[in-house]
RNA sequence: GUCCCGUUCAUCUAGAGGCCUAGGAUCCCAGCCUUUCACGCUGGUUACAGGGGUUCGACUCCCCUACGGGACGCCA
């Protein structure tokens, strides 16, 4: 049998990392085994269902490169199959109309709370007849005795007895059908073989289950992956700070880093921390899911974006930062090579956001020289050091990093002083003390022209500071 | 409250009864490298929730307790 997963968000919200850890995994078990991913719009729930939010999740996966193979598809298209599912289920006696009203339930959930009690439908309407012609919902009838058990993909076998279940509703009184019946009918008609998606819906599971028998429908396998925890311990929620996938990418991740981390939530492959999208393919399995729930860590994720700026294609890379430094109000395409940039800074940065900031002075001038750098290196004969450098600099035939090498170390020889009396004070006057490479890389990039300007400027500044 | 699920360093995790005086990674600290900041390298602190079994032997299997999470909705 193919295999084919899917993802079904409601579309309440943006898309977050739990979600799209729950994406991945589906995504990578399709891959994997050469199967069908899905995505389903589960937007029955008219109230809180907006088209902004399913933009959201979409351009979420996009930007993660989930693609999928099929939908999107839309509950909110499919009522009148539902409908026909309910129907059939009314014909079988599967299922009953109720009227009992909001007092009623609320006196019973209380009553049995108070019995220490789950509180649950009692089945006050099963054998009522209720008349269609009356305001109703209707209740799928739940076996009442028994068990259903299935052995989970991730967590092994799960058994739940159905007395601790309840009747419960499958179409509302405005005629909609609820989570629990769409669900079943959408993984049932969309062939899904392995329903993978959060663990919230563990305790759902029985009761579906009970409604593909009552359909008389094949059961898919299940996996339920644990939560993603904020590091509160509580549930990850707006509360903890970016969860939005697109917030990710707005603070200068990249994509295929957020995946790698993400995978690595729950996931393990021995010691191997590092994963190349086709890397995950080749090696993920529900089998190496763990259990437990597992705690966000920017940390952690911060030093796997570093590792991917690091060691990326520069080009992919300086095409991610581009916009970072528009942010900036830079246009790179006016200054030295932005892939060349990328090459000298990005040992330096865990974000493209910071990437931009620390690689700015490429471009223009800085506001002013870092007060500490300048406290530490403009002083004594900093000034004469830079303008005796300065002249050298300037008497360059060719801006070529070898021959401002040269120029540095000729001019240090000719004033007899230790190497760092002169790149000191050259290395704040052009950076103005951002962190940056080597020093004839760093003026190379710059340029003569902003070099030269920038040296006059520390000049003055120290001897404004003297006077 | 009831039911379900879970519990290895601060965090992510390795561990499928002896390979474990518990390994890797992040974080933190120290040192090395060094023209800044980094990168890199070396080293260090830190964990099997507790108690009972089973076994020659338990991080690994079973039970209980504690703690955490989830569900209990005309939300998904």
């Amino acid at each position: 049998m193919t295999v084919k997963t899917r993802f079904a968000p409601s579309p309440t919200g943006y898309l977050h990392v739990g979600g799209a850890r729950t994406a991945l995994f589906s995504w990578l078990y399709a891959r994997r085994h050469g199967g069908h991913f899905v995505l389903r719009i589960e937007d029955t729930d008219l109230e809180r269902s907006t088209q902004a939010s399913v933009n959201a999740i979409l351009e979420g996966m996009t930007w993660l490169g989930l693609e999928y193979d099929e939908g999107p598809f839309y509950q909110t298209h499919r009522f009148d199959h539902y409908n026909e599912v309910i129907d059939t289920l009314m014909e079988k006696g599967l299922a009953y109309r109720c009227n009992c009203s909001k007092e009623r339930l609320e006196k019973l959930r209380e009553e049995q709370m108070a019995a220490k009690q789950k509180p649950r439908y009692d089945g006050h309407c099963c054998d009522r007849g209720i008349s269609p012609d009356e305001p109703h919902v209707i209740r799928f009838r739940n076996p009442l005795e028994g068990e259903v058990t299935f052995d989970d993909l991730i967590r092994g076998r799960i058994t739940v007895a159905n007395s601790e279940l309840d009747d419960l509703i499958i179409r509302r009184s405005d005629g909609s059908p609820t989570y629990n019946l769409t669900v079943v009918v959408d993984d049932h008609d969309m062939g899904i073989t392995q329903v993978i998606r959060g663990d919230d819906h563990i305790n759902n599971t029985p009761r579906q289950i009970n409604l593909y028998q009552a359909m008389g429908w094949d059961v898919p396998a299940f996996a339920h992956v644990p939560m993603i925890l904020g590091d509160d311990g509580s549930r990850l929620s707006k509360r903890h700070g970016a969860v939005s996938v697109m917030q990710y990418k707005e603070e200068g991740y990249l994509p295929e880093a957020l995946l790698n981390y993400l995978v690595r939530l729950g996931w393990s492959h021995g010691d191997q921390e590092l994963f190349s999208v086709d890397e995950m393919i080749e090696l993920f399995d529900l089998e190496a899911v763990n259990r437990a729930p597992s705690t966000f860590n920017t940390d952690k994720l911060n030093w796997i974006n570093q590792q991917y700026i690091k060691d990326a294609d520069p080009a992919h890379v300086a095409r991610l930062l581009s916009p970072h430094m528009g942010d900036l109000g830079i246009d790179p395409s006016e200054g030295p090579d932005l892939v060349e940039v990328v090459e000298a800074q990005r040992e330096r940065a865990s974000t493209l956001v910071e990437l931009a900031a620390i690689s700015a002075f490429y471009y223009r001038d800085f506001e002013e020289f870092d007060p500490k750098a300048c406290k530490k290196v403009f002083k004594g004969e900093a000034d004469q050091a830079l303008a005796a450098v300065s002249q050298r600099l300037a008497a360059l035939d060719a801006w070529e990093r070898e021959a401002i090498h040269d120029a540095i170390k000729e001019t240090v020889d000719a004033l007899g002083v230790g190497f760092g009396k002169v790149a000191m004070p050259l290395r704040i006057a052009v950076t103005g003390g951002a962190p940056s490479p080597d020093l004839d890389l760093t003026l190379y990039l710059v340029g003569r022209e902003a070099s030269l300007r920038r040296i006059d400027r520390a000049i003055a500044t120290i001897q404004d500071t003297r006077a």
